[in-house]
DNA sequence: AATCTTTATCGTAATATTGCAATATCAATA
DNA sequence: TATTGATATTGCAATATTACGATAAAGATT
């Protein structure tokens, strides 16, 4: 074994595990930090920004873009990232759901 | 290689990654929605709640207690596992934070 | 056209994760 | 104290992730 066995959760489970797994690396939190460091989508540097090789980079980036956390456009020599909205809103309220829940339902135990 | 250079990046971006390593899994999802969904914490039965064996569950609560998501107490033959708030409402906001963000500097490109 | 610059891909080694059967633990109860 | 009921641990096989050197690809520059 060792594969996970997503058919068994629903739609909206996979969704969140995927989203949060690629989140799930401080190298691609480091790299979406740095995304809405700078002000624009021009990230030809994001590698001089992280300490890893240029490959290792890529790679987390690869990963984010699958996960859609990032999206992405060739120009010219250099590639423009930028942090796709959709998916850190969809973090954004499936956290703020959950906090809002358990602000409603206090509980005693623990 | 192999191992996360964890070493490289800054505390806040481990914690995070650390937390949303945890939620990577839609296991680990299903289990934070269970709990969510039953208003106590008397979690005995979560183990039929998921479609994976018993040990598999222990391991997924195994991880998301480590990763400080949830904490759980021994109380006689059950364990009494509850979410824990300050892990939720640290992705909480650091979520709403990006968001916000996002919004104030609305980007043209991609 | 040759070179430079930047990003992507391939190949591979090291390590981590996933899942479960078997077994252990441990408190409650018969 | 033997059994039951619930969770944890161990051990292992299958698979995934992480990291990087080497190399490729492709537009920009000389």
């Amino acid at each position: 074994m060792g594969a996970t066995k997503t058919e068994h959760f629903t739609d909206k489970q996979n969704a969140i595990a995927t989203l949060a797994k690629a989140l799930g690396h401080p190298a691609r939190v480091a790299i979406i930090d740095y995304l809405l460091k700078v002000d624009a989508c021009i990230c030809s540097d994001i590698v001089n920004e992280l300490p890893l090789a240029q490959p290792t980079v890529s790679q987390h980036l690869k990963e984010l873009k699958n996960a859609g956390l990032i999206k992405g456009d060739i120009e010219g020599n250099t590639i423009c990232y930028c942090i796709d909205e959709k998916a850190l809103d969809k973090l954004r309220s499936y956290f703020a759901n959950i906090s809002s829940k358990l602000e409603k339902n206090k509980k005693d135990c623990c």
